[in-house]
DNA sequence: GTCTATATGGGGATAGAC
DNA sequence: GTCTATCCCCATATAGAC
């Protein structure tokens, strides 16, 4: 029988991840845990603090897991862009993943994951804050690199809306077999991860189509960060 | 002075994509309102039920919207396979423009209809499973038709990817700074469906790279229901 | 460290006067 | 249709015995 504080950690992980962090209350996570209700304040003093924790336990680890494939195709490209798509699968697969890890702690970690990008609040999001920042400096750079031509807001742009592609698979993957007529599930997690980073990279490779007034489409990878407002490109800084 | 009803109902949209459903208090949306606690329950019975009426209000129209540009645009073909951009335009314009009406009710509907992608319940997902089921047949349809030899399944996984990377916009925006160091906003909506247009046609029509190994690119539209595991959604419960 | 018992507050819903 | 007052339940958190 495992520890109490990591029989909490399990089952919150678990009860967040499927019924969010107000619908899930510290009774039904200490039952499910089997142990006291106490047990929860006595070893993490809050509920909030409680999810923090949960988050602290696997996103340090998984975004290290993300770098790490990262720095190993920035080593093996010495100094070259690396391969887009190879870029992509680094970023996406570890994510991917967490849904086929249900011997450990249920559905439960991606789903929180994904369910935390649209429902955080701004003290729950300071939980992530710095672990994307880091991720997305990397990431952005990388990519930028590998799209030679991209500004960096749109390649922002398209880095946001592949998140948002890869969050679907973990938070909203009720949605698939009405999509899909019944016909498509989350079972191949090799094939969910080609075609997520086939689609990812395909996106991140579209033509810049700004609307078409402005056209004379932009070639100068270097030049693009200057102080100056882009051309045909949204608003920038907030 | 607005109607009470309707004073109800713009102030449970707006806490509910602030707050989430179990955030909100009903207390709340009634003081934001400016009437008084007992008639929420008046006028619609009870929470859940307006949760129900924020959907009926909006969503109808919404997606109504969507399939007369769909009409429109395969009226214009006559026979002929659409052309997939505007296909996708038309699938994502009018959700995506939901951001852009602070007027009328704040952020708002848009926020709601995202954040209820990852955070419903079986009870509270009946409210858009038959909208969604008659939009996707009718655009998977289209799709399809758009994308010669694409599998079926295919076509469904991307347009759920697509939907994720939609829906980000809508509820995932506290993202947008961090991932681009502060440089992009959401205040040029045009300019935000052409790039989310150019991302997601260009996802669509990214080669099929199922994995290498079993190649031989399956291209059986129908054969693929067999005795494959289903699992579908996630159980999530309530 | 673990338990029982309880403090304290807020939630949704409703009864019944007006 | 609208209000006040209240019911009843469940939440988080804690005090204090073991």
């Amino acid at each position: 029988m495992r520890d109490t504080k990591e029989r909490i950690l399990d089952a919150a992980e678990s009860l967040f991840a499927e019924q969010g962090f107000d619908g899930a209350s510290l009774r039904a996570i200490t039952t499910a845990a089997g142990v006291n209700l106490a047990a929860v304040n006595y070893h993490f003093s809050s509920k909030e603090a409680l999810l923090q924790s949960v988050f602290a336990r696997k996103l340090a680890p998984l975004n290290r897991e993300r770098l790490a494939l990262l720095d190993a195709l920035e080593a093996e490209a010495a100094g070259a862009p690396v391969q887009l798509k190879r870029l992509v699968q680094a970023f996406l697969e570890p994510v991917v993943r967490l849904i086929e890890k249900p011997a450990e702690s249920g559905i439960s970690f991606g789903m929180l994951l994904g369910r935390m990008y649209t429902t955080s609040t701004p003290s729950t999001r300071n939980i992530f804050l710095d672990e994307i920042r880091v991720l997305a400096r990397r990431f952005s750079a990388a990519f930028q690199r590998s799209l030679p031509g991209l500004a960096f807001e749109e390649v922002a742009w398209r880095m946001f809306f592949g998140i948002g592609a890869m969050s679907q698979i973990l938070a909203a993957s009720w949605m698939l077999p009405i999509v899909s007529e019944g016909r498509a599930d989350v079972s191949d997690v090799d094939g969910i991860v080609d075609s997520l980073t086939s689609f990812v990279t395909a996106g991140l490779q579209a033509d810049p189509a700004r609307h078409s007034v402005c056209s004379g489409r932009r070639r100068f990878p270097e030049s693009r960060r200057g102080p100056r407002r882009r051309s045909g490109g949204r608003p920038e800084s907030s």
